[in-house]
DNA sequence: CGCATTTGACCCGCGC
DNA sequence: GCGCGGGTCAAATGCG
């Protein structure tokens, strides 16, 4: 009920003028937060070499806090306002998390992302991928709702250290490669089209299921791994929803402060692995990047935590090219490049293929909905009821990019991002796995 | 006849 | 504790 009081509050009996009125004190609202954020991101940037970081950080968070209405993300100006006593919980968490490991200007934490490379190993023992991987523990497979039956011990200990039970991947796409068995049908409350469930039927024992609606876009929702051989187009898209799973589940990348990075990770791999992937962009991603700029930003990406399950949406709907662009006006952006037309990052970044990177950023607002049952909505299309939505997408277009001055916070975050180690190497193994076992250079290995 | 799909019942978690 | 809704099972049905 309480998930939807925005939405009742907007649909119901309000006049138009009333509603505009509204909404544009909320505007106003946050672009105030967004610019006392740039300004405190970059005081971060400049202060995070120092011990007292945290102290600060969390005086700006208690701040916040005391705001109480006003629960500001420190994200690039993304803000939002957190309705329930439990959604503030989440944020404090997350933003308690953010003390842990590395902390950049952008207060992205990179750890997140060697749970990506992890997740981008969970098929190296049935491909070639995974060379890149770290040691550490191997990343979990989620099991079919039967499987989970048996593991709620295992999963109530994991929420109490505030791990999600269940993580979703709800990917749109119009078409799909899977062989599928069909094991039940549903009508989902509030919609008027039949919610199927279907499971996959190359391995039995395979615990990947899929949930669908039958709309001209099919909306699937991944839960758990493939524990068998995929075709190559499956395999992108089964590491993708397995990438984009193993972080989310990182309670560290919860934080929204990561969504921006998780979105562009997922971005590159999503790319790859929609449905009108070419193999073929992917080596001259890698080889010839600099005259042919590859978009691999997807711009309709977008995270929610419902209570245990957060889940995070990738359209695939929407192609590369620069057609995603057209998205972009709607929404007060901020450029972040790591193309080679870049020149403050150039001097600090390897000659790599992501010295060409064109990426996009898309910070996301946190929404429950409890009819959505959290996989379902989409926040990238805007004739959906979620008016609730903030984006503050960071895109970078070589078009865009050249036209818009980068306030320094962004430069140097950026050139954070963009230099350190730990992420040219996730780089690097996401571009082993979907390119091949290409020669890297060797400062990325 | 075998396989896939449909459909109603059942189970279980969660919110009130 | 109760009701609701999501998810699954399995018998019934349809189809090649």
């Amino acid at each position: 009920m309480g998930d939807n009081s925005l939405l009742d509050s907007i649909g119901d009996g309000e006049i138009g003028s009333e509603k505009d009125q509204k909404l544009e004190s909320a505007k106003k609202e946050m672009e105030e937060a967004r610019e006392e954020n740039k300004m405190l991101e970059f005081f971060d940037i400049l202060q995070q070499d120092k011990p007292e970081d945290a102290a600060n950080a969390k005086g700006v968070s208690s701040h916040e806090e005391n705001e109480e209405s006003e629960l500001v993300s420190l994200s690039l100006g993304m803000s939002f306002k957190s309705k329930t006593k439990d959604e503030r919980k989440i944020y404090k968490r997350d933003d308690e998390g953010m003390d842990q490991g590395l902390r950049l200007g952008l207060d992205i934490n990179l750890d997140p992302v060697d749970h990506a490379a992890e997740a981008l190993n969970i098929s190296s023992t049935e491909s070639s991928f995974g060379e890149g991987g770290k040691d550490e523990e191997p990343c979990p497979m989620w099991p079919p709702s039967k499987v989970l039956k048996t593991m709620r011990n295992v999963d109530k200990s994991e929420a109490q250290h505030d791990q999600p039970k269940k993580t979703r991947v709800c990917i749109r796409a119009r078409c799909d490669t899977q062989t599928w068995r069909k094991y039940g049908q549903k009508m989902a409350k509030g919609n008027p089209c039949p919610r199927a469930y279907y499971r996959c039927t190359v391995s039995p024992s395979c615990p990947v299921q899929r949930c669908a609606e039958d709309i001209s876009i099919l909306i699937t929702t991944y839960e758990g791994t493939h524990n068998h051989r995929l075709p190559m187009s499956a395999t992108a898209m089964a590491c993708t929803t397995s990438a984009a799973a193993s972080m989310l589940q990182s309670p560290s990348l919860r934080s929204q402060h990561g969504y921006g990075l998780v979105n562009s990770a997922i971005s590159f791999i999503t790319n790859s692995s929609a449905p009108n992937y070419n193999p073929t962009d992917a080596l001259n991603f890698s080889t010839n990047q600099v005259s042919k700029p590859h978009q691999f930003y997807f711009p309709n990406s977008s995270i929610s935590t419902l209570n245990s399950h957060p889940t995070i949406t990738l359209d695939l709907t929407a192609t590369s090219s620069n057609s995603s662009l057209t998205h972009m006006p709607k929404y007060s952006s901020t450029s972040l490049n790591f193309s080679s037309g870049f020149s403050p990052l150039q001097s600090s970044m390897p000659p790599s293929p992501w010295s060409s990177y064109s990426g996009y950023f898309n910070s996301e607002t946190l929404t429950h909905n409890r009819n959505h049952g959290g996989y379902l909505f989409n926040t990238g299309n805007q004739n959906q009821p979620y008016l609730g939505h903030l984006h503050q997408p960071i895109h970078t277009s070589n078009n865009n990019f050249s036209q818009r001055p980068l306030p320094d916070s962004i430069v140097a975050a950026t050139k954070a991002i963009s230099s350190n180690p730990k992420f040219q190497s996730v780089l690097a193994t996401a571009l082993t796995t979907y390119v091949g076992n290409l020669p890297l250079p060797e400062q990325w290995k």
